[in-house]
DNA sequence: AATGAATGAGGTTTCATTCAT
DNA sequence: AATGAATGAAACCTCATTCAT
């Protein structure tokens, strides 16, 4: 079983020991710190070894090129929301699962803004073929079954709706975060209007009047 | 009081003669040739200039670095837009007036669409200078002038809920562009179902009580 | 009488118009200008042109390159301490005209203190064959003949000597320049210590076995 | 604490293997032998990479710019003179010790003249960083406790009077190498002559007849 | 496993110079 | 005579990647 001789992401060898797996977080979280505190232009793969303390060689020893590297950073982040976005919404009411979930999005732009909207246009840039990609399916995957549960219609339907309530959801939450707002809850009451009002749900179950809309 | 000293963006010298003006039209549209067939990766000023058939050195002539060449790209389209956008809501119905507005935008990033979202992209990385930013500052004005008209209420409320719109057309717009959607109008009404209802409006252009949003 | 088809330095065309000698004239003056306040970093051609209001063709039309510029400007400004240098020491005593050089080479270095150091510099960087180098001959035979009346020995020796006579007063000169002294008859007094040392004199000017030196 | 994390001059790593040391004494090497060979208008990056047998690459991980090579040749080449200016002098009487002082520095000039040359030129002209600077003050300094010892006057004068001795003997020497002179010791006396004449010392703990300047 | 020196393609940008108008 | 648009060689420099140690 030779480790990914040469494809595109994921760590290039099995981290099957401990100073491994250490190593490949020192350098994930590395690249995690670069980007947002100085952004994509001081992204390099010399700069993220030496912020994680390792030298250039090694890193290569785990990581077969640099979209790798995003590869995995965006599947940490990803892997860490989707465990609070599939945790949670165990609800019985599909309309309170997804309002958790928006909270669970919203919360997780807010514990490191700036990281979570870079990662996001890396996301839709990476090569559209990569591994990289299930990814964004798999929270797409997560959106569909919380519109089957509320009765949404048709096949592709779901599928569309799921993206458009991903990406609205994205859309207003990384706006909030370039403009470095503070209140999560207020966020969230503004997603949810524009994701409920996309479903054509009136998010009552939350609030009584629709009226309540100006946070009010 | 020479036009263009050493700033960041923007051309370099101002063409005074027939020819230069079409030149710097032919690196505009190089530029969003390249963009649209290669992507990001592929822009280069060699790439551009070489595509639009100018040596390096007049593109030079015309834009100080390359960013310029991506801002006068993002203007002259955001320019178009804000045409359309301008001119059709003219409507006495500020909710019918929304809804050309959106129509405008789906149609604009129907002409090209992949043009469209790595323009959106480049607009949140560009290094933010100055006249760059008012483009997009004038987006977000015009749809700030059409909330004021469907009754919005407080001022920062205003600006917030703007930015919100704007984040959720181009969030469910392009997330559509870059699955190749076909069906405009079908797009349309996903981001009308959107946007009224985050404006907490029912999107019908017949709601009496349409302003009951605000009264809360 | 075609006009210099291709050599190296000076004027491409007799400017026998008026308003060719001025234009000529601006040229030099804004590649003085330049080099005294942006200094060597900034001086091109084009930004010789553009100080100087003319375009880049015109600047083309009277010196065939770049280097004709450098060596037009250093013709000029040698003109002129050489005229200077050349009225005043018309003294019947030797040493004192020698003082009176001394003294025409420091005002001219605090004339434009900058641009005189930077010449220098050029002068020494300029093709070794151009016509420009006669320039630094005619000063160093000003010099010579100096030295003569002073009776100074042998033929080589006193083309040596006025090189090295040349070289001091250059040296202290360009130091002191470079270090924005303020005292012209000061800085006079310590270059008239270093030559008239070399050459064995006291520079009392009073010396009575002035010639002492050669009768060695 | 990296060592030379973006500053201007000297080596941007420290070499810790022996292999980059041989490096960076090639590539500083090959500076001055392109230097000495083709002149200041041939000095480039690339020129001086390939003449080094190293990448282009290698040549930036070690300097962060081209005035850097400049500022590390100047170095080296100083710090050889400097070594042989200090350890000579140390003769009991100030005269004698500033004549080595003089031999040294005609001995060095005449090592490598067009070099010894190039190198007083850029170091004029160099963007004045900081530890190149050093470099020309430590020379100055050395002259300048040597006039301490021969009894110079007040403070600034002595700083003003250490300026123009080296500018007298850099003078001298650069317009020697400059016409292929061959005769060290006759070069050092007519620099002696002027620096002896200059600080009104008369030389003669060396030759006791002042006449004897005429070579004679 | 780790290191870090080395590579070099390729990117951005400048500027002396030419030439059609 | 003058203009200024255009040229393109060449400069500086970066950074993903390889490989000897």
């Amino acid at each position: 079983m030779p480790p990914h001789p040469k494809d595109r992401p994921g760590p290039r060898k099995d981290p099957k020991q401990v100073r491994s797996t250490e190593t490949v977080g020192f350098i994930v979280e590395a690249a995690a710190r670069i980007l947002e505190t100085q952004g994509h232009g001081a992204f390099s793969t010399n700069s993220v070894a030496s912020r994680a303390g390792v030298s250039i060689g090694t890193l290569y020893q785990y990581f077969p090129n640099k979209d790798a590297i995003v590869g995995a950073l965006l599947a940490r982040e990803t892997a860490q929301f989707l465990a609070d976005a599939e945790a949670a919404p165990q609800k019985s009411n599909a309309e309170d699962a997804l309002s958790d979930l928006i909270l669970a999005a919203v919360k997780h732009q807010f514990t490191r803004p700036r990281l979570a909207r870079l990662l996001d246009f890396e996301e839709a840039r990476l090569p559209l073929d990569a591994p990289t990609q299930d990814i964004g399916r798999r929270v797409t995957e997560v959106v569909e079954r919380l519109l089957d549960r509320l009765g949404l219609s048709g096949q592709g339907e779901r599928r569309v709706a799921a993206r458009d309530v991903v990406a609205i959801i994205k859309g207003i939450i990384d706006t909030a975060g370039s403009n470095a707002e503070a209140d999560p809850s207020a966020l969230a009451a503004r997603v949810r209007r524009a994701v409920f009002g996309y479903l054509s749900l009136d998010g009552s179950a939350k609030r009584d009047r629709a009226g309540a809309q100006s946070s009010a």
